[in-house]
DNA sequence: TCTGGGGTCCTAGGACCC
DNA sequence: TCTGGGGTCCTAGGACCC
């Protein structure tokens, strides 16, 4: 156990809705709500003027819709938020190369491994705190210079109590959790405030009468492994006491790769399935290659009308990033469920994940066979335009999905928040479009409130931009 | 107009092997 | 002759997190 607080989470207060904020003037201050628009959309995040309303993440967005008809709803922009994650974890990584990303707004640091180490390490509990608190104090004020944006970080020698300490502090504030004061910040706490307790949890322990941490402390270890299982009750046993030994881990790769839709409308005819499962296989493997990986097993998700969701997974001899090998064993997969009733959701996944993309010699091997298959046939020609047409399919998709819709042939499409640019009047954003017509606000991070016009849908002097830099 | 998308970890049964 | 025990891999599902 650390005789200093050294470990920080650090987590950004409502990111998203934060990010939209600082990059459109005419929103601060005001309810934003970044999610899915689509019918089938959830909250991803709500700012906290719309958290006043009561909506929150995950929440369907028909609803927030009820709750706060005047926020602006807007789609994500992923790659800003990227961005602006980039510069936060290199300010963390100024202060020790021991950082490790939980998502694009949230990290631990372990400040031990960095420049404050030694002074650390020779400090008593007392000037080890205070050290602590300054780099926080220091950290967050970086922050805010470099991106204009807030973020709430807890201090503690664990990262349970760091997580649940930035949690406490939210928004925009600092808490330390002082070393062998664990058990007493934590025993009046609800259960759910433990991380890897959530709903079901929750109310397996409160049918035993267990509702808060000291509940769960004083039950001891047997009862919560009767109650959770050995290894979920052993974890909830270990953080109810504030004990947790986990070392701060950088760069962890990734084990899965996946992609998944939820359509507007149920799919309900197996061609028009087995379509999109080979869209969705060729997103996968971008991504699979993107990263230089390959996999093993091919896993199908498919959510049927009623919600009821399963999957369906196939592991090959050996690990592939062919877009043709996946495809194929995911359509496999498909003729094993029952699809009547129509499926609200499909997805294709990898995972058995290999560190390199090597000579694929399953790939080869099926595609020798493929071609022997096809000669025996006299259907040469066949088998090499399929692939082709693949590839076409997949360009329109990409455009039209990122709302870069300049490639001939596909309409264009303007999501609101997206970041675009008027050749007479500059940057703006797409405040929202309908009939024919697209409104833009032409604003940036740093001018004042901008005014709003009107464009035809087509205008060619409208274009899709990058976004801008928040400083 | 109920319920996204991308992940992680755990459990449990059956196959298969020694 | 009537029934072992352990280890590993595969598959499916579920809880949880952001």
């Amino acid at each position: 156990m650390r005789t200093v607080p050294s470990i920080i989470h650090l987590d950004m207060d409502a990111f998203f809705a934060a990010v939209e904020q600082a990059a459109k003037p005419s929103l601060r201050g005001k309810p934003v709500i970044v999610g899915g628009l689509g019918g089938r959309g959830v909250v991803s995040t709500a700012s906290y003027e719309a958290r006043r309303f009561g909506v929150h993440s995950a929440m369907p967005m028909a609803q927030a819709r009820r709750l706060c008809p005047n926020a602006a709803f807007l789609s994500g922009r992923y790659e800003a938020y990227r961005q602006v994650s980039e510069i936060v974890m290199g300010l963390l990584r100024e202060r020790s190369p021991l950082v490790e990303p939980l998502s694009l707004d949230e990290a631990f640091v372990d400040l031990e491994a960095g420049p404050y180490g030694p002074a650390l390490r020779d400090a008593s509990p007392a000037e080890g705190a205070e050290l602590v608190l300054a780099v926080a104090e220091d950290l967050r004020a970086d922050i805010l210079e470099r991106t204009g944006l807030t973020a709430s970080v807890g201090a503690a020698g664990s990262k349970l109590m760091a997580k649940i300490a930035s949690e406490q502090a939210k928004p925009d504030g600092l808490v330390l959790v002082e070393i062998g004061s664990e058990r007493a910040v934590l025993a009046p706490m609800s259960v759910r405030a433990l991380p890897g307790i959530g709903p079901a949890t929750e109310q397996a322990l409160r049918r035993a009468g267990l509702s808060t941490v000291a509940d769960l402390a004083d039950a001891g270890l047997e009862e919560l492994v009767h109650l959770l299982g050995r290894a979920h009750g052993a974890g909830v046993h270990a953080a109810a006491l504030g004990l947790d030994e986990r070392p701060v881990v950088p760069d962890r790769d990734a084990k899965s790769v996946s992609v998944e839709d939820t359509f507007e409308v149920d799919l309900a005819d197996r061609d028009r399935i087995m379509h999109e499962i080979d869209v969705l296989a060729a997103r996968c493997v971008r991504r699979l290659r993107a990263a230089g990986r390959s996999g093993r097993t091919v896993v199908l998700k498919v959510r049927r009308f009623d919600f009821s969701t399963l999957t369906r997974s196939e592991t090959l001899r050996g690990p592939t990033d062919d877009g043709d090998v996946i495809a194929e064993t995911a359509r496999r997969l498909a003729w094993q469920v029952d699809t009547t009733g129509g499926v609200r959701l499909l997805g294709v996944g990898v995972s058995q994940l290999a560190d390199y993309t090597q000579e694929d010699l399953f790939a080869q091997a099926e595609r020798e066979a493929a071609a022997a298959r096809a000669e025996a046939a006299g259907e040469g020609e066949s088998v090499a335009s399929a692939g082709v047409e693949g590839e076409v399919a997949e360009v329109m998709e990409e455009s039209g999905e990122a709302g870069e819709g300049v490639s001939v042939g596909v309409v264009r499409r303007w999501y609101p928040g997206q970041d675009v640019t008027h050749a007479a009047y500059g940057p703006g954003w797409v405040q929202g479009s309908g009939v024919g017509r697209v409104t833009v606000r032409f604003e940036t991070p740093d001018s004042g409130v901008g005014r709003v016009r009107t464009f035809a849908v087509e205008d060619p002097e409208l274009n899709p931009s990058e976004p801008l830099p928040l400083r």
